[in-house]
DNA sequence: CCGATATGCAAGTACATGCTTGCAGCAGGC
DNA sequence: GCCTGCTGCAAGCATGTACTTGCATATCGG
């Protein structure tokens, strides 16, 4: 069993910085430490084995959760926010590849239940716990409202390496920032 | 002249939908209709034509302006982000594909002056305008709420079709709700 | 101790890759 | 008419690719 993951985890590292073109089974092989053969005699395949590489990479990131019951939206969406940024960075490697080899390899990348989409509909939730809890004022719409905290969160963590023009201030005063601003949009009092 | 040109669209257009890896010389020559060689003979290397093939591509995107003296914030910046969202949407499967293979060449991103980095700063002057006249009460910092909206719109363009259970709503109301969100958040009064 | 299972090693297959070379044609300018 | 510059065509080269086969070895349960 052992060594099943040890050669998935090698191929996801190799994915993530090559692509799935890039990702050949000697370098694989190689960075697992195990002969090529093996690749093939476990997984049949160089796509079978990257297919669950990704699958597994995918179902291994869990995401923290939102209080069922809001007390302090600023505080418990700021540490939500943060943590959900730091995910997002450490895999940023893997999410960009996988983005990139969308056109060609759609299969690879299921339509749904993404961490991100998962994270979103948590967010989601939790904006209509504070709406019921009487503590955000606004009308906007909840779904529409946590695609954008998502969206800017996903884009500060897929872009601020690249476009360093665009993200020019700390991450955690970046984050303060886009809760801030959240929860003034959708009616929520903040300091 | 026109024959360059053509064989740099070409360029493009294999490059976004299979990567660098991908984009090989006989297939951009085909979709060019063009002998091999004479790729070579033009550019001299693979890398090069690739790259100046996303150079021109980058440098041909020019996206709306903003109006110089604010009146109705509302009605123009959705103007301006359903503009920039459309525009985005058009080249996703390029700029998915450079995200792709940042990690192996980055190089061909240069770090400053994207078109997206370049609308954020248009957006960001555009919110410091809002403020001088008077029109946004808030003191959020400006180029914070600027990536926010930009990230929101950069990560809706990308992973619309790929995340069909986070984007469920349509794209025009979408746009409209982040907006509406982004204004609230710096302190505009909206209907 | 025996047999089954898992792994490594060496070699090979059929194909694709970036890039080069040599030669032929075909246009326009002098 | 001839020269020059551009293009196409055919072939090839060295390398890399996914994947297979055959055989030797190790490990472990019975």
């Amino acid at each position: 069993m052992e060594l099943r993951d040890r050669i998935l985890a090698a191929a996801a590292r190799v994915y993530a910085e090559t692509g799935f073109r890039g990702a050949t089974t000697r370098r694989i092989a190689a960075e697992a430490g195990v002969n090529e053969v093996t690749l093939f005699r476990h997984f049949g395949s160089k796509s079978s084995l990257i297919s669950e590489a990704i699958g597994a990479e995918r179902g291994a990131l869990l995401l923290g959760s939102l209080p069922g019951e809001p007390a302090d939206p600023s505080a418990e969406l700021t540490a939500w926010a943060e943590a959900v940024l730091e995910l997002l960075r450490e895999k940023r490697a893997l999410i960009r590849t996988c983005m990139g080899d969308f056109e060609e390899h759609p299969e690879m990348m299921p339509p749904c239940g993404s961490p991100t989409a998962r994270a979103a509909e948590a967010l989601c939730e939790y904006v209509e716990r504070l709406r019921r809890a009487g503590l955000a004022t606004g009308n906007a719409d909840p779904r529409v409202a946590a695609s954008m905290l998502m969206g800017a969160l996903f884009a500060d963590a897929m872009g601020r390496d690249i476009m360093t023009d665009l993200y020019r201030s700390a991450p955690d005063e970046a984050v303060a920032g886009y809760v801030r601003l959240f929860l003034r949009g959708i009616g929520v009092e903040v300091a």
